[in-house]
RNA sequence: GCGGAUGUGGCGGAAUUGGCAGACGCGCUAGAUUCAGGUUCUAGUCCUCGCAAGGGGGUGGAGGUUCAAGUCCUCUCAUCCGCACCA
């Protein structure tokens, strides 16, 4: 019988669309759970290969742990608000929810198409006013518990997106998705979630998910989170005494400290420069130089402010500068400048003529290191009472000694800032504010929840928020006292829909509350959750701070929302990530057209492991239809009944083969050489066809069609019924391995004279040492090299080989 | 600059625990099938010397440990990724 893959397609396709609870998994605490999930797709209109490749992984997995009797939640949905619906809405003058609901459309026909196992009874679109309503539910619940706030702050503002950027989506001073578009500052008021209040939560706990998953993505992490530990302490100017208080990890070396030098924009410069106009103005142009800065290439600049301040330590005066590199944004804005042993210190103060002073020296064993300043931990020196201490304990004492006198404190500093969640923008979350003339800014009432987003809007893109172009959504009574007030009329960044969303996957239609916690308890966390490694810090750490968030607000019980990540690699071609740009994209339709979406879910997955960058290559997909075929005619052909002279054989190799895979699932996922050892399968079997008998023939066929069935869904459903089974083949029974069958009898032993190979021993297994030296010695082949030489020791390793060491 | 990953045939990759380097697939070569092409089936395919039997070399490079190294150690080169004035 020929593969035709396109009427397997849809016979199967239709089949399994009658039957809505096929991949649908209810809560049922008498069987074991597997909640595997899938990063949601921004719903852009079609499915690319490296989406097939993350569901095609996925869904190996899922359909795995179906057959190993799981209760499996295997969910899809939509991030489906974002600027692209926007912007399409300003090109093409479609309505951005009109534009969004048929990308949908067509999508969710794709993955149909490509047999993913989804349980679309819980599918969500992140823009539906069902889901968004708890996205203002949470902003109102942070708000109360002091976790949501406004400020007005210096953002990153995006030209090209017409709106500001998160922290996190500034890319090498550039926006996130514009890489060319350098980010500007705009000073504007923003909302912002205290992700900071959780800094250590976030970084303490990283040590749970130590087990399952990648040691990169938590190291990224750990970088952003930025936690160090030092002290704070106060410099006081001298005449004034006003305090300048600065943040250093090295307090030991402070007796070093040759110059304060605040941020520019420090709200102290103000009173500093009083009276010295040129002072102000260098000041300002300072400010200037820091904006749009390409950090790598910004020249550090400064000035003297003509003042002094006081060393606490050592009653020293140090004169106070401004400079372009101390960021107000981190720490306390203000520095001590120690050049002796900090580099950046040193590379400012040679260039200004500031003095040098060395307190920390290395020690006896430690080499000196030939940089320009001495950044390690040393000795101390020249630092009065300290002097003579370590690093690490001077640091201690001179805290202690700091805090006593009132001029120090410990203090710790992260590099981690609040989220700003305002978006000058349309499709997204309104945030649910009102702001009244009288009362100022006001939570939006519960009860009144979804503050919904209009529809009837035209984007134009041009000036601002377009929400404020909306009378009627503008124009709201205060809900306290009842005057004419207006909305806020910024939307939430989308990564807040993302933050969540798998919560709502268990309980998707509830109206009354984000989820029932009673479903999240039976499901949660989450098994594993596979995408790329582009979300390592964005939205995997605002997932994981939503999460510790819904715990104080007793709503869920875990603490961490993934138990297991896994990144997979991207998809590439030609040497370069398929881009429309480069003109070498694959559109899997087209593969699935003329191959069938088996072949294409297979080549993904064999030709490169999951974690690695896949290289697309035309000939290997033909190959991987090639095989699908060669399957699917053996399977379904007549097969002379043979003498049973190779039955063992057989059936070894089969035992072996799903040995094999099994191991693979259950350990690294290496599906690529699970795809291989089911080849080596059926290549034995076309080698032995006429010499198996029918009885181990009639075993070996259902197996091989169960071992394919993660892998190719719709020819092994067909396979499965035309060797005349029940299915669905995801129902029935993972096939187990007998380790006495695919165990050799005999093994090959390797014999080598000084480590290089001289002969070969078919012996029966766990031949005895003595034995196999006795025999590896006898060879003729290995005697020759023997020849007029001295043994000087025998290795023997059993089932493996014998190495003669000669002299 | 700091941190991490990777480096194996013409190509994608395998070798999971120090024990036969190159499984499996692509490509290529030959044979069979076919009117021919394609398909399918079979065999071969790391480099090199040799008619052959057989030998020599080989996992980015240089050293080392070991009876034995793709695998462990030191140094080094290349590519990719992340971070980069975070005090």
């Amino acid at each position: 019988m020929e593969y035709d893959h396109k009427a397997i397609e849809e016979k199967w396709q239709s089949r399994w669309e009658q039957q809505p609870d096929l991949f649908h998994a209810d809560v049922d605490p008498s069987r074991p759970k597997y909640y595997l999930l899938e990063m949601l797709p921004y719903p852009s209109g079609t499915l690319h290969m490296g989406h097939i490749r993350n569901y095609a992984i996925g869904d190996a997995l899922a359909r795995y742990k179906w057959m190993r009797g799981y209760s499996v939640l295997h969910p899809m949905g939509w991030d489906a608000f974002g600027l692209p619906a926007e912007n399409a809405a300003i090109k093409n003058k479609r309505p951005p929810r009109e534009y969004t609901l048929s990308n949908i459309a067509h999508m969710k026909g794709q993955h149909r198409r490509f047999g993913f196992s989804y349980d679309w009874s819980c599918e969500l679109a992140t823009c539906e006013p069902e889901y968004y309503r708890w996205n203002q539910w949470f902003f109102l619940k942070m708000l109360e518990r002091g976790l949501a706030y406004r400020k007005h702050a210096r953002v990153n503002w995006c030209p090209k997106c017409n709106t500001v950027l998160a922290n996190e989506q500034v890319v090498d001073g550039c926006c996130w998705r514009h890489e060319d578009t350098p980010v500007e500052q705009r000073a504007l008021e923003q909302w912002f979630l205290k992700i900071t209040a959780y800094a250590d939560q976030l970084l303490d706990s990283i040590a749970q998910l130590e087990e399952g998953w990648p040691e990169r993505v938590l190291t990224m992490q750990r970088n952003w989170i930025g936690r160090s530990e030092g002290a704070r302490i106060d410099f006081r100017v001298a005449d004034s005494g006003e305090p300048i208080t600065v943040f250093t990890t090295r307090i030991d070396t402070i007796c070093g400290a040759t110059c304060v030098i605040l941020a520019p924009e420090h709200p102290l410069m103000e009173k500093l420069t009083a009276g010295r106009p040129d002072l102000a103005a260098a000041a300002r142009r300072l400010a200037e130089s820091q904006q749009g800065r390409d950090p790598a290439d910004l020249v550090k600049e400064g000035i003297f402010l003509d003042r002094f301040a006081i060393n606490p330590f050592n009653g020293e005066r140090l004169p106070i500068w401004s400079a372009n590199f101390v960021l107000m944004e981190y720490g306390t804005g203000a520095i001590m400048a120690v050049p002796a042993h900090d580099d950046r210190d040193y590379e400012f103060c040679k260039k200004y003529g500031i003095r040098v002073r060395h307190v920390v020296v290395p020690t006896e064993d430690q080499a000196t290191s030939a940089g320009l300043a001495f950044t390690e931990d040393g000795v101390l020196i020249n630092s009065g009472p300290f002097t003579g201490l370590p690093s690490d304990e001077a640091r201690r004492n001179m805290t202690a000694h700091g805090r006593e006198r009132g001029f120090a404190e410990a203090a710790i500093t992260y590099r981690i800032r609040d989220w700003g969640i305002s978006r000058q923008r349309y499709w997204g979350t309104p945030i649910p504010i009102v702001h009244c003339p009288k009362c100022g800014t006001l939570p939006v009432p519960e009860d009144q929840l979804p503050v919904l987003l209009p529809l009837n809007i035209e984007i134009t893109g041009m000036g601002g928020s377009p929400l404020r172009q909306v009378p009627e959504f503008l124009h709201v009574k205060c809900p306290r006292c009842g005057v004419a007030a207006e909305r806020e009329t910024d939307t939430m960044d989308t990564f807040v829909d993302s933050s969540w969303y798998f919560y709502r996957y268990c309980d998707p239609r509830n109206d009354r509350q984000p989820f029932d916690p009673a479903k999240i308890r039976y499901w949660f966390p989450i098994d594993q959750y596979i995408g790329g490694v582009e979300h390592a810090i964005l939205h995997l750490i605002y997932s994981r701070f939503f999460t510790k968030v819904m715990r104080d607000l007793g709503l869920v019980a875990n603490d961490e929302p993934v138990k297991r990540l896994f990144t997979q690699g991207m998809v590439i071609r030609e040497g370069a990530k398929m881009s429309k740009n480069l003109g070498n994209v694959v559109e899997p339709e087209t593969i699935a057209d003329k191959y069938g979406a088996d072949t294409a879910r297979l080549f993904s997955l064999f030709a490169a492991p999951p974690e690695k960058d896949l290289d697309w290559n035309d000939a290997g997909v033909e190959g991987m239809y090639r095989f699908l075929a060669r399957v699917f005619r053996f399977v379904t052909r007549e097969h002379p009944a043979g003498d049973g002279s190779a039955d063992r054989q057989v059936l070894r190799k089969l035992h072996q083969t799903i040995r094999k895979v099994t191991e693979d699932f259950e350990t690294r996922w290496h599906f690529n050489t699970s795809l291989a050892a089911i080849m080596e399968l059926v290549n034995e079997l076309y080698q032995q066809e006429a010499n198996v008998s029918a009885a181990v023939m009639e075993q070996t066929l259902p197996a091989l069609v169960l071992l394919l069935a993660p892998f190719a869904p719709y020819t092994a459903e067909e396979l499965w019924a035309q060797l005349g089974r029940q299915g669905p083949v995801m129902r029935v029974p993972w096939p187990s391995f007998d380790p006495a069958l695919a165990a050799e009898d005999e093994a090959e032993v390797v014999v080598q004279v000084n480590g290089k190979l001289r002969g070969r021993l078919t012996v029966p297994k766990q031949t005895p040492k003595e034995e196999l030296e006795r025999r590896a010695l006898a060879d003729p082949k290995v005697r020759a090299h023997l020849d007029g030489k001295q043994v000087v020791k025998v290795v023997t390793v059993p089932d493996k080989l014998v190495n003669i060491v000669v002299r």
